[in-house]
DNA sequence: AATCGGGGCAACCGCACGCTT
DNA sequence: TAAGCGTGCGGTTGCCCCGAT
């Protein structure tokens, strides 16, 4: 014997939600509180099942919401916490109060995966997608070129315009950071390349800027 | 100005789990 | 012990917005 169905579906509206229904929810539960979620609407006179209801509290009626965009610390701590916790969002949201498990996980679909792939890490394991540690991050440039934050780092014009920068040391991530920040040119040599650090210990630097990765000359693999 | 495509986010769906009967 | 129920969770979808063409 299968599941009931969480509500009856017939004449239940569904989508997004009105000012008119997040009003009648919010006065409810700020009046009455929550017992059963299944009696919410009927309650509340909503033409919506519980369960649309609860996510629509939870996600976002919920006085005590934390809204805006997320801190490189929150990003920084959400990747730490994802290695540890896997995909458990609530969890992981568990440690943010005033954010949802939905809005951690949209991030994390959105840009932090995009971010880790550019590291040349798995979202998934956190660890490297080679099997060698010199993995080399791929950019495509505004012509169409492909290229590497290796070569960009090397390349000798930027070094030029980043001459506060020592090329005789394996770059920090403030240092490649920096110099994509102030890429915009295109490339137009390529020199000497180097082992980069381990792709984890970027992530773990305090001074890590993902700002760097919105130059607007590069996109992401 | 119109169209297209991608990104981001809100919401839905189905399953799992724990509690009650 | 098994079935029913309510809720939570994670994956997925669909829509809206905005920039590019």
């Amino acid at each position: 014997m299968g599941r009931q169905p969480c509500c009856e579906k017939n004449g239940l509206r569904r989508g997004p939600w009105t000012i008119d229904e997040d009003h009648k929810l919010m006065t409810f539960i700020l009046n009455n509180g929550i017992q059963c979620w299944r009696l919410v609407p009927k309650l509340a006179g909503l033409m919506r099942c519980g369960k649309s209801c609860r996510l629509r509290w939870i996600n976002y009626l919920r006085p005590d919401l934390k809204r805006g965009a997320f801190t490189e610390a929150e990003e920084d701590m959400i990747i730490q916490l994802h290695a540890r916790l896997g995909n458990r969002w609530s969890k992981i949201a568990a440690q943010f109060p005033g954010r949802t498990d939905n809005e951690i996980k949209n991030h994390w679909n959105t840009r932090i995966k995009k971010k880790m792939k550019f590291l040349g890490l798995d979202p998934r394991t956190h660890h490297p997608i080679e099997q060698h540690h010199n993995v080399e991050p791929i950019l495509k440039l505004e012509n169409g070129e492909s290229t590497s934050s290796h070569t960009i780092f090397n390349n000798d014009k930027i070094k030029e315009e980043n001459n506060n920068i020592s090329i005789d040391k394996t770059p920090t991530i403030e240092d490649i950071g920096y110099m994509m920040m102030s890429h915009d040119h295109q490339l137009e040599s390529c020199t000497t390349s180097f082992e980069l650090e381990f792709p984890q210990t970027w992530i773990d630097s305090p001074g890590f800027q993902w700002d760097a990765f919105n130059d607007p000359g590069l996109s992401f693999h």
